[in-house]
RNA sequence: GUCCCCAUCGUCUAGCGGCCUAGGACGUCGCCCUUUCAAGGCGAAGAUCACGGGUUCGAAUCCCGUUGGGGGCACCA
């Protein structure tokens, strides 16, 4: 299905990307994939004092860790670019120099200090409008030609035509709102540097590049009817706009760096997985059908639509992410699993190098107790540890020893599991064998099963808490089983 | 100051006039499973639908106002 539906998603280069602008580009990549259009990434760097290089780097790459693959935009092109704002100053110049050729612009003279003296006294008389005054407005444009070519400085002011009624917007999410254009005044479209501003670079971008649906952040519905003077002037068509609200911290107040991460790559870094991430952002102010919320992104990308966004601002959950990290990683199949995250967990950890090799069906049974226990990949070396210490090397939690094993009776208990241990036979070594084995010791021993089985866990684990007994002993297998209660015997009275 | 937006469990949300004595998810708590920890299963608590007026036979849902939050009003984006 294909449709001329184009959307964008155009972050300017001055941070990294944010989870507030993540959620942003999903839902605009959603939008265009669910409806067979066309996903473009341009970059707003209109702003040279505060946009880097590196930052598109970073944002790009971060894009692509969300796997939100753009139709057209950087590195892929496409015909309606190119696709940064720096490259189109040529553009901005022209719709301007039309606009001024068509007397929908004119050039305002006004110095800073008489702007700031307007406002001021705009104010000082309690004006409801605090605008521009208009002053150059009205200039004849003869004599506003020779001021220019003097070399005067000069701003470009969209001219707003003095019989606009209100400006209505359609906004998908929030119905139609209605501004009043008394209230619009005429903004400056080209700063006296010959640079354009925001407001009219994103219009002249969106008119060119045939933007059909502008979703975007709710700060710039108050900018919107602006906008749309620039449409009008331009002649262009006025895309549907929606507008999303943002996202806060707990305390209510805008996500900043005070709520801890706020970028893209702190979540990837702090080991989250793309899809778990993409899922939690997609649905902090869209839902699916108000039950759903494990949606995978093929669903993101067949079901996504726009009537379905909340107008409500919505809480960053940093808990509920969590959840949803625990649940990819609990639906991944085993293979999945042990490529992806246990091994690389385990790598990180130190406990394995790169040119580790294990029996794949002794992978598995390690992934089977590992995964259940973890809900974050570094979990994994965690819960792995012990399996892969060895009697020598494996560290006894102190406390643990002083619960679970340095107590009275306690080697006689070891003494016990070892003998039981020992009677299963190299080749018959398994979890329910070891399982078989050590289930008659308490009632031989008339010991409480607790006390019991925390002190081979302690002398097997080094710790009162691991994954079963049977299957961990299998895994370590028998003769450093052997060995570790033989060095635990030594801490036990 | 002015304009615009928003308002349902602690959090994300469902709800678009009767199906709501308000549903789901996270979190919290309890029980089951169990040699520990998880996972899993079952269940519970938790929202006078911000407040006040209307409209209507009937309102969380429509209208007005109030309050509270947020955003814009720049030669920032």
């Amino acid at each position: 299905m294909t449709s001329n539906v184009r959307v964008r998603f155009a972050p300017s280069p001055t941070g990294k990307l944010h989870i507030g602008g993540a959620r942003t580009a999903i839902y605009n990549w959603a939008f265009a994939r669910a409806n067979g259009g066309t996903f473009i990434l341009r970059i707003d760097d209109t702003d040279p004092t505060r946009s880097t290089e590196q930052n598109t780097q970073i944002i790009l790459r971060a894009m692509r860790w969300l796997g939100l693959d753009w139709d057209e935009g950087p590195e892929v092109g496409g015909e309606f670019g190119p696709y940064s704002q720096t490259e189109r100053l040529d553009l901005y110049r022209e719709a301007a120099e039309r606009l001024l050729a068509e007397g929908r612009a004119y050039p305002c003279f006004c110095t800073a200090e008489q702007l700031s003296q307007d406002r001021e006294a705009a104010q000082a008389r309690k004006d409801p409008f605090q605008g521009y005054q208009r002053r150059c407005r009205d200039i004849d444009p003869d004599e506003a030609r020779r001021r220019m070519d003097s070399g005067e400085p000069y701003t470009l002011r969209i001219k707003v035509p003095a019989d606009r009624g209100d400006v209505v917007i359609r906004d998908a999410v929030h119905g139609e709102v209605v501004f009043d254009a008394k209230e619009l005044d005429d903004f400056v479209i080209f700063r006296s540097d010959g640079t354009p501003t925001y407001n009219f670079a994103t219009v002249v971008d969106d008119a060119l590049m045939g933007i059909t649906h502008v979703i975007r952040g709710d700060d710039h519905l108050s900018n919107t009817p602006r906008q749309v003077m620039v449409y009008e002037a331009l002649g262009a068509p006025v895309p549907v706009f929606a507008h999303i609200s943002m996202i806060l911290g707990a305390d209510g107040k805008k996500l900043s760096k005070r709520h801890g991460a706020t970028s893209v790559e702190e979540y990837r870094d702090a080991g989250y997985l793309s899809d778990a991430f993409v899922n939690y952002l997609s649905l902090l102010g869209w839902s699916l059908d108000g039950e759903t919320t494990v949606i995978p992104r093929e669903v993101l990308a067949r079901e996504f639509s726009l009537d379905r966004i909340s107008k409500n601002p919505a809480t960053f959950d940093p808990k509920k992410l969590d959840w949803m990290n625990a649940e990819y990683i609990n639906r991944m199949d085993d293979e999945t699993f042990v490529e992806c995250i246990l091994l690389p967990s385990l790598r990180d950890a130190g406990l394995i190098d790169e040119g580790f090799d294990a029996d794949p069906s002794w992978l598995t049974a390690l992934a089977a107790i590992v995964r259940p226990r973890t809900k974050m990949p570094a979990d994994a070396a965690v819960v792995a540890a012990p399996v892969f210490a060895t009697a020598n090397t494996l560290v006894y939690d102190e406390k643990s020893v002083a619960k679970g094993l340095a107590k009275e009776g306690m080697g006689d208990i070891l003494n016990a599991a070892r003998a039981a241990l020992e009677a299963i036979s190299p080749k018959s070594w398994s979890a329910p064998a070891i399982d078989a084995a050590l289930e008659p010791l308490p009632d031989e021993l008339d010991a409480k099963k607790r006390i019991v089985f925390q002190a081979v866990r302690v002398a097997e684990c080094g710790n009162m808490v691991s994954p079963p007994l049977g299957e961990t002993m299998a895994l370590i297998g028998r003769d450093d089983c052997l060995a570790r209660i033989d060095r635990a015997r030594s801490m036990a009275l």
